[in-house]
DNA sequence: CGTGGCATAGTCGATTTCGACTGTTAGATT
DNA sequence: AATCTAACAGTCGAAATCGACTATGCCACG
């Protein structure tokens, strides 16, 4: 038993892709890399090969046998055992009753905006709040692609999620650069 | 210079403190535990000594000599040096305007939604709702009386943030769940 | 038809992070 | 007065993570 228990946020990204089809782990990464371009932190491959290793020495997902295509090395496909699918379950139920406080970079930084000064401050929110509005456009109309191609919603549903609060956190800074501009949130001495 | 160049997110919350007033690590614990509940991912001892070991590698910390209280071992003091100061100001600034995508456990839960089925689905995002909820109150509160104390609210800006988020994420639980509820949004067969 | 560049795959040593363990003091309880 | 407990403060070895390095096949281009 490892002391720490495979708490790793790739753990369940692995799981739930595996659950869908067996894969080798450099093609679950591509995966990820191709989905993901919106979730999940971005991994190392390195960690991937010591997190797979790991579900397989607790049973959650075992090796299908080795292909190869061509002359490349050999690719050990690995598939989730019934064992690793109750575990899927149990930790989704969990994370979602409960997920674990996490906070980003963003709310971390901004907890010491006073440190920029009110010039520096609405110079940078501004900044923020332009790119991520670049980023909601681009990802809604990716969306709406999406859709339109016969995906099934539930299957995008956490990038609606994802633009939901990217909206509110536009609303937000918008609303904190006008109080800075106009002075009702203002600078201690 | 290390390979890695300190980008543990304790980082800046370690400046952050430091620019109000030198502190020995433990200190700092406490204080980031204190105004954290919220904020800051959870951080072990051991990794706040490695940080401020790092720190005072990299110039930004000095250390300010040793006190004592009653018989308690040695207590170091750091403090921030201008070079610090500096730093801090550079990712305060690179971070908002750009912080790194960081996505929460919950989103990636979210994203495998589907494999708990529309009833499991509904229970599990109806205690997430529950328990959010009962924070938002309990910090709204909070919030409240700290503003009543006079604080000034560019300290507490970053609860308001965190609070404006927390309440789209359950308007967005709401319409989910009921969509779910009312069929129109349907399991894929 | 050689060669440069990119995608494919994976390994491994070094760095980072963690949390169990140690030890002290002040105050509460018996 | 002896004992227990909680807050204080830090150390250190083991585990987790990373990213540089290796190596091959495929395709385009001169």
């Amino acid at each position: 038993m490892p002391r720490r228990a495979l708490d790793n946020p790739l753990v369940l990204a692995v799981l739930g892709l595996l659950l869908e089809n067996p894969a080798h782990p450099y093609q679950m990464l591509s995966e990820l890399r191709k989905r993901g371009e919106n979730r999940a932190t971005v991994i190392s491959r390195g960690t991937l090969y010591d997190i797979v290793e790991a579900l397989v020495a607790a049973g959650w997902v075992a090796p299908q046998g080795k292909q190869r295509t061509g002359n490349r090395p050999e690719r050990t496909v690995y598939a989730l055992t019934d064992t690793g699918r109750e575990e899927l379950v149990r930790r989704l139920d969990s994370q979602i009753r409960n997920p674990r406080r996490e906070f980003t970079q963003f709310v971390g930084a901004v907890a010491y905006l006073g440190a920029l000064g009110p010039t520096g401050a609405v110079a940078a929110l501004t900044e923020r709040a332009q790119r991520l509005s670049d980023r909601v456009e681009a990802d809604e109309s990716h969306l709406a692609e999406v859709l339109e191609s016969g995906v099934p919603r539930l299957h995008v549903i956490e990038a609606e999620y994802a633009l939901r609060l990217a909206r509110a956190e536009l609303e937000w800074i918008g609303t904190v650069v006008d109080e800075i501009r106009v002075g009702s949130l203002t600078w201690p001495t």
